[in-house]
DNA sequence: TAAAAAGATTGATTTACATCATGTTTGAAT
DNA sequence: ATTCAAACATGATGTAAATCAATCTTTTTA
C-alpha cells in the first residue's frame, strides 16, 4: 500500500541537529501509562530513542507493521485515516506526554492510521522487544495500558453519539472547547486565543463535515459573536458562549 | 440514576431452575481472551458463577459500578447506551464466548452502557477480585485483553467511518451481513434466513437511523429483490446482492 | 517574480434523511 | 374474544448538510 509522503519545505529540512536528549525521569508531561515503572522509569529512559519530526513528516504509515511505541515529548501528532474512497480524516490528536501506536501493536494488526507530525515534534520511540520486556518485568504496566484503551473506547463511544446526535455547529463548538486546553492562550484583552495547528480541511474532517460546511459554520459563529476566525487563529471572548452551543444538546464537556 | 426495568412476559418468569452448570474447560465457544490460562482454565471455571437471564433482563446498568466481568455462554446480550436527550442506542451485541463489562472495569469508571439480554441467556460472572488475582498470576491474560480492546478500538474507528461515509441503505446491508454470521440459517429453498433478536427500533438505532427511515429502507430493499422482511425474519436469496450494496462504497466486510 | 497549484470562501441547487401526522398491525393483559 | 398500548408502516413536508460551481487567496514551484 503506497502512502503519500508530503514534501517538506526547504527551511524545514534544516535544524535537525544537536537535539537535547529528553529525559523521561524529569518529563513532567508523561502520561500515567508509565506510572507503574515508578522508580524504574530510567529503564524507559535508557531504552528509548529520540526522533525529531518536522511538520508534515510521518511517524508511521497506515498499512504498515507496528514496530514499537511512540511517546510525544513536544509537538502535536495527528492520526490520519485514509478510506477506500480516498477521503482522509484526522481520527485523533496526540499531545505531549501521550503515547501512540499501541493499537496496532497490541492488536497485532497493521497500523490503521498514519501518524503525522502537525508541528515540529520531539518523539521518543521504544521498540517492540523493549515493550515486551518491560511488560514482562512490570505487569502493572499492561494494566495501565488496559486503562488507557478502556478510556479510548469510552471516548470513541462518546464521539459516535455526538456524531449522530449533534449538528455541525455544536460539534464545532465542542471541538473548540477541547482544542483550547492544548492550544489556547489568553491575549492582552483577556480573550482566549487558539492557534490551530491544522488546515480547514483537517478541521472539517475532525467534525465529519465538508470544508464548505465548516466554512459557513465558522462564519455563522462569527455573525453571532461567539468567535472570530482569522486564518488559523481563533479568538473567543467568552467561553460560555461555546458552552451555550452545547447545552441544548445535553453535552457536558469533561 | 433510574433505569427502565422492562416487565417480563408471564411464561418468561418460569423455567429458571435446574440450570446445567456450564464448564469453561469444555466451552467450545470461549473467546481467545482466556487462552493464556491454558491448562489452568479450571481456575476460571471454579471462580465463575452462572446466571440465567430472561429476555429483557439486565446484567448491569449504565451509571453503576463495575463489579466484575461477564462471559456469555449462550444467548445474545445488547449493550445499550442512553444519552442526555433520552435516546437509546444499541452500541454493540455480545455473543456466546465473548466477554463483556471490561471497559468500565479496566477504566475504573462507571458503566457507560446497560447490558441487556435480548434472548434467554446463560452468562457467567467473575468478580473483580478474582480477575485481579488471575491477572496477577497469569500476566499474559492482560495482554490478551489488551489485544481484545485494541480490536474493539479498531472496530469503533471503522464504525465511525461507515457512519459518516455510507448511506443508510449501505449501513443496513452491512449490518445484515454481520448478523447472518450469528443468526443466519439456510432454509429448504437454500436461501439465507436471519431471525433477528431485536425490534425495528433497536435495529434502527444500530445503524443510527430513525425507525421511519429504516422501515422505508427495508421496503426499498424488498422492492429491489435483495431481501424480504417479515416481522423479525429476514430472507435473503443471494448474499451477493448485499455485497453489491457495499461495493460502490468501497467497503470490505471482514 | 511570475506561474501554477492547492486551499478557502461564497452562492445556488439538490438530496438524503428527519420530522410530523395518521393509520395499521401486533401481542400482551383482561 | 375484547381491549389497550406499543410497535410498525406510510405519506406529506421540512431541513441540515452535501454537492456543484465560481471566485478569491495563499502557498508552492519554477
Amino acid at each position: 500500500m503506497l502512502q503519500k509522503q508530503p514534501r517538506l519545505k526547504e527551511k524545514q529540512r534544516q535544524n535537525n541537529r544537536f537535539p537535547t536528549q529528553p529525559n523521561c525521569v524529569s518529563c513532567d508531561k508523561r502520561a500515567k501509562e508509565w506510572c507503574p515503572l515508578g522508580g524504574n522509569i530510567n529503564r524507559l529512559d535508557d531504552a528509548k530513542t529520540l526522533h525529531m519530526y518536522q511538520a508534515g513528516q510521518s511517524l508511521y504509515h497506515q498499512g504498515t507493521r507496528a514496530l514499537g511505541l511512540f511517546c510525544v515529548e513536544s509537538g502535536t501528532i495527528a492520526l490520519r485515516k485514509l478510506d477506500a474512497q480516498g477521503n482522509e480524516t484526522i481520527v485523533r490528536l496526540i499531545h505531549p506526554g501521550q503515547t501512540l501506536g499501541y493499537q496496532a501493536l497490541f492488536a497485532d494488526e497493521l497500523h490503521t492510521t498514519t501518524a503525522e507530525a502537525l508541528t515540529k515534534s520531539r518523539v521518543c520511540f521504544i521498540e517492540k522487544q523493549t515493550i515486551q520486556d518491560l511488560f514482562q518485568e512490570f505487569p502493572q504496566l499492561s494494566l495501565s495500558f488496559l486503562q488507557r484503551m478502556a478510556e479510548d473506547l469510552h471516548q470513541a463511544e462518546e464521539d459516535r453519539l455526538h456524531l449522530t446526535a449533534l449538528p455541525v455547529r455544536a460539534r464545532l463548538a465542542h471541538l473548540l472547547l477541547l482544542l483550547k486546553d492544548y492550544y489556547g492562550t489568553i491575549n492582552k484583552e483577556g480573550d482566549v486565543e487558539i492557534e490551530l495547528p491544522f488546515s480547514r480541511q483537517d478541521m472539517a474532517s475532525m467534525i465529519a463535515a465538508r470544508p464548505e460546511t465548516l466554512s459557513r459554520t465558522l462564519r455563522a459563529l462569527e455573525r453571532d459573536g461567539v468567535a472570530i476566525f482569522d486564518k488559523k487563529k481563533v479568538t473567543i471572548k467568552d467561553l460560555d458562549d461555546l458552552f451555550d452551543e452545547l447545552e441544548p444538546c445535553g453535552v457536558n464537556v469533561r
